[in-house]
DNA sequence: ATTGTATGTGAGTGAACATTTACTTATTTA
DNA sequence: TAAATAAGTAAATGTTCACTCACATACAAT
């Protein structure tokens, strides 16, 4: 059995659809009702509070986003595992833009201590996913090793939200992809011991 | 004479103040004036919208952080002067840890287009200085030119960024300065050519 | 003394919002 | 088929919000 009912991933997939095309502020539940043909009680059958229905969008975004993790092959080399995962990552971006603003905004949530801590655990399994497969890649002498793995996943994390943070701030105004490609080609050469 | 009026200012002050503290869904008219002892009527008196009062609230970020930038020799090494850049904006933050609250949070100001437009162009000035100093090492020789210095900025200001917002949420647990220390020493291998 | 200007007050206003309520309709189950 | 339950509606509720307005005070310039 799913976490959800069909009507209640059916008004999540409806929220992320505002989100992504009119940005958050423009999540109320008016809207949200309208744009499935129902009326605000109507949601209220199967969401208590408008804070269950963020709740559920975190929650579907952490299960696209192990899968994007778990998803990658182990036999392969330690940069075509971090491009492979970079690259998915990137794409769902591409395909849905507004969803960085929420999936990247810690502060959005500061208010609710629960919305909050599910981003910042979601923004944690990230990083330590980056620390687990450069700390394998040193182990193997693939990675230098001068530098701590901490470190280095720190910098890819950093530059990567960075990167899409500018992204959504210029309006997505350049190709993320591109972009996104000439970020891993960089990292690559930084992670790579003479 | 200054851009804004001492009262003017002491509304910014303050309004900076109850973004740090409670976040920016508590940024009302009402708390504004109220934290300051004034009415709300007031607070009009001297500003036309709350949109004019946010805008200020970065007129004086922008400021601060040109004043930061700025007073940094440049006749050092460009190690030196990147470590010295960097001490300073870490100095800040632990001097008043909640500012990283407001300093950092673009998502913040996103609601808006002129207030995301403002927000951008204050990252990009700091990404640029970066930028510079880094280019400037590349053509002296100093920092590997393998890597296009804009990318070495990106990283870096993307590492610091991520560094001071794990700082923040994790409710200024760890000391910043010695892990800003860490994080400086590790760009500095990176940056170095073999 | 009078006038003008800057600043403040306190009570409003209408709109937006999340949520509730009383009631209805559709679907499942016994 | 009758009763129970699930899912829907329309209207209302109470609150919060940015912002306005008529009026008051303080004080400097004329």
């Amino acid at each position: 059995m799913s976490e959800f009912t069909k009507r209640q991933k059916q008004i999540i997939e409806a929220a992320i659809g505002i989100i992504a095309e009119r940005g958050i502020q423009y999540l109320t539940i008016k809207n949200l009702a309208k744009s499935i043909n129902l009326t605000e009680g109507a949601i209220y059958r199967h969401f208590s509070t408008k804070l269950d229905i963020l709740l559920g969008i975190l929650s579907i975004f952490r299960k696209q986003i192990r899968e994007n993790f778990t998803q990658i092959p182990s036999d392969r080399s330690v940069y075509d595992v971090l491009n492979a995962i970079i690259s998915k990552q990137m794409d769902m971006f591409a395909a849905k833009p507004m969803i960085t603003a929420v999936i990247f905004s810690e502060e959005i949530f500061q208010n609710d201590k629960q919305l909050s801590k599910t981003v910042f655990s979601i923004m944690s399994e990230n990083i330590n996913t980056f620390f687990e497969i450069i700390k394998n890649g040193q182990d193997k002498g693939e990675i230098r090793n001068d530098v701590p793995a901490e470190q280095l996943s720190n910098m890819l994390m950093g530059a990567i939200r960075l990167l899409i943070t500018r992204w959504r701030l210029s309006g997505f105004a350049f190709d993320l992809k591109s972009e996104g490609n000439i970020l891993i080609d960089s990292f690559k050469k930084i992670l790579t011991r003479e």
